[in-house]
DNA sequence: TAGTGGTCTAGACCACGGT
DNA sequence: CCGTGGTCTAGACCACTAG
């Protein structure tokens, strides 16, 4: 078996809640019908759903069945108020320079694990604005490993975390996150418009996926004068 | 059976972990093991281990076993990396004002409810420290209704939420945050030691709790120069 | 009452880690 | 090699939801 047999039931069912054969709001079939339809036991169906529960997918109701959720959009947990989600129309994304091979750098956002190391880094960098406003950049280093034609697909919808979930089903599982406020330095201050010196935020964060050995390490300037950085937590 | 089985075996494993039974880095009993001592079955036992798995409490190591990890206490979402847990011994935290009721502010770091403005409002005002060095102001607003004699009590280990939750049963639920990088201004820049004008990051708050029409706003103030916030989570 | 998810038993085989 | 955790089977009883 080159895969377990939850993660395939699991893979199944989570391409048909993105190609929307399961809609938000749609129950998914019951434990016993993918037990029947699957020719597997509960324990594995459950262990399938579990997976789904965890990341997000869908929300189980005792007596009821297992319901497809919204997705919480979440950038690790962070979440740009009045931005992509607020805004939502209004938002821009202009790439400053697309996903290409570079060496890895000195340091990064966190400390790499071992293994990444290894193979090649994928480095982009992109500029979010709100309609003509720019309010952040975003520098983005992971391990090219088995993340095979990367640098030649679109990113679906645009969302480069859409592209890791549809393309190469990896999902984020986690994140580890620094805050620090910072004068803006000369490149920031250009990109942001705003005067060097200026008191930017900076982001740093360690995204980790389903993937063993693939992190996404991030740095994210923001100008949060009119656009501060909203954070919705419930527990 | 007043709790569920592995609930049970979860409560054990977990309250031996933060009394210290089992130290950070000692192997829990092997699921063969926990199977024997409380006649159940892997199953069950595996369902135990993974509810500290979840919360962060246990790692879990193929052909090893369950490690017990360093748990990232998590306060709401953010801790602050290098203080309240890095730092531990080296904590400070000096009461600039008790508690003590004031008429509510025209402003709160997000907009109050409309039942907990009805009662009065309690405020309260602390700095933190590492060592010697101040790092972060704390203003806090919270309605009084239903906190008898919180005025007069004392802090629990010196601690709010811990007050909160032993004296009135009141746990935080969820939380709201927003993030902005400013200029110093001049109290802050007097309470945290450094010149007008360096930037240090404001973290607005809206603790949600157990109890309808009790949230805590508060607004932290950091000089995140030497000691940045740091964030940590596991999906 | 029928169907759902939540818990639990009693087995089995496998892959991994260290001896 | 043995013990560990990872997966899986084939059942069972329970609590919840809804017609």
């Amino acid at each position: 078996m080159a895969q377990t047999r939850y993660r395939q039931i699991y893979n199944i069912l989570k391409s048909r809640i993105q190609q929307g054969t399961y809609a938000i709001g749609d129950y998914l079939p019951s434990e016993n019908e993918l037990c029947k339809t699957y020719k597997i036991t509960r324990t594995t169906a459950r262990k399938a759903l579990d997976e789904l529960l965890k990341e997000g997918f869908i929300e189980k109701q005792h007596g009821k069945g297992s319901k497809v959720k919204e997705r919480r959009q979440s950038l690790g947990l962070l979440t740009v108020k009045g931005f992509s989600e607020a805004v939502g129309e209004n938002v821009r994304t202009i790439i400053l320079q697309k996903p290409q091979i570079l060496s890895w750098p000195k340091e990064l956002p966190f400390p790499a694990d071992e293994n990444e190391l290894n193979a090649p880094c994928i480095y982009f960098e992109r500029l979010r604005c709100v309609g003509d406003v720019p309010v952040m950049t975003e520098s983005n280093w992971f391990s090219a490993h088995g993340l095979n034609r990367f640098l030649d697909c679109e990113f679906v919808d645009g969302s480069f975390f859409k592209t890791l979930s549809r393309k190469y089903l990896i999902e984020v599982t986690g994140s580890e996150q620094e805050l620090r406020a910072l004068f803006a330095d000369e490149k920031s201050a250009y990109l942001l418009k705003i005067e060097q010196g200026f008191p930017i935020l900076r982001i740093s964060i360690k995204f980790t996926t389903s993937k063993p050995d693939l992190n996404i390490y991030s740095y994210l300037y923001c100008n949060t004068e009119k656009y501060p950085i909203g954070n919705i937590y419930t527990h």
